[in-house]
DNA sequence: TGACAATAGACAGATTATCGAACCAATATG
DNA sequence: CATATTGGTTCGATAATCTGTCTATTGTCA
């Protein structure tokens, strides 16, 4: 006893499985579901100009024949599509299609919401100290920080 | 552009899943190198008194039949045992056996580890915000926040 | 420049994780 | 006490993941 304080890690799981969660059921409940969890995972770190199968492995933490497989079911939802990469002939980017830029902007308002939420409980103040904090912390804890 | 903020439960993320990896990278470095991320997750939960297997599914959000099937293979390689709940002749717990408290000593000392890294980073007073904000915000993000 | 290594992506097969359904035993409820 | 509920397991199916291997393209450097 005495040092029974839950460590960092685990108290930054719970926002995190809180957001994850209502996106998806919000998801589902708005006619996106046919996308799974895994594939979520790896449809959020597509960027905006397309993103390599391997960079999305590699951001996921999955390999490479993981991402292959997500992105093939996500193409064929129509959430995505693959296109060749102008710069490298052995390379191609996955896009966000149509129907992907719907689900994306959908994903966002939950998103806003929950925020919205979480600053109503924290208070303004102790809501961007959070931010800024979980910023800073990015810088060490998230090789990709750049995308 | 303008409006690219990171939201919040991704921010999350980052510290999370570097604390597992950690911790994991760890525990298979130090010699409990067959227990899984997915056997861990159920691991982390069980509570000093034992913890019944629906409660663990709970906590995870996972299915009954998937704790059970986790459960047995943490129990086969020696990290859990099984009593009878001495409460209710249905249930049975959960508990932490000789290996497997090994195992939590040393996750503990890779979470205090990191731990220091971060406040090293952040500083003594935002690594304190931080911690009473994630705290305030496990309230109403976490269900199981009594374990 | 041309041989060779490295990279991007995909396919095949095996393993792990997960869920839905059905089941048994014990407990709670009327 | 009859019935519903709860805790746990087993069975079968599906989803997710990895290792290994393959082709095509690109990069390197002697």
């Amino acid at each position: 006893m005495g040092d029974d304080q839950v460590n960092l890690g685990l108290l930054c799981f719970f926002p995190y499985r809180a957001m994850e969660t209502r996106v998806m059921a919000a998801a589902t409940a708005a006619g996106f579901d046919d996308i799974t969890l895994a594939q979520a995972r790896i449809f959020q770190r597509i960027g905006p100009a397309g993103t390599r199968v391997s960079d999305l492995a590699e951001q996921a933490r999955v390999a490479k024949q993981t991402a292959t497989f997500l992105v093939d079911q996500l193409e064929r939802a129509g959430y995505v599509e693959r296109v060749p990469d102008p710069t490298d002939a052995r390379a191609r980017l996955v896009k966000i299609a149509a129907r992907g830029e719907e689900a994306v902007a959908l994903a966002r308002r939950v998103e806003a919401e929950v925020e919205a939420e979480w600053a109503q409980h924290l208070g303004r103040r102790a809501t961007a100290q959070l931010r800024e904090a979980l910023t800073r912390l990015r810088e060490i804890t998230d090789p990709y920080q750049g995308t």
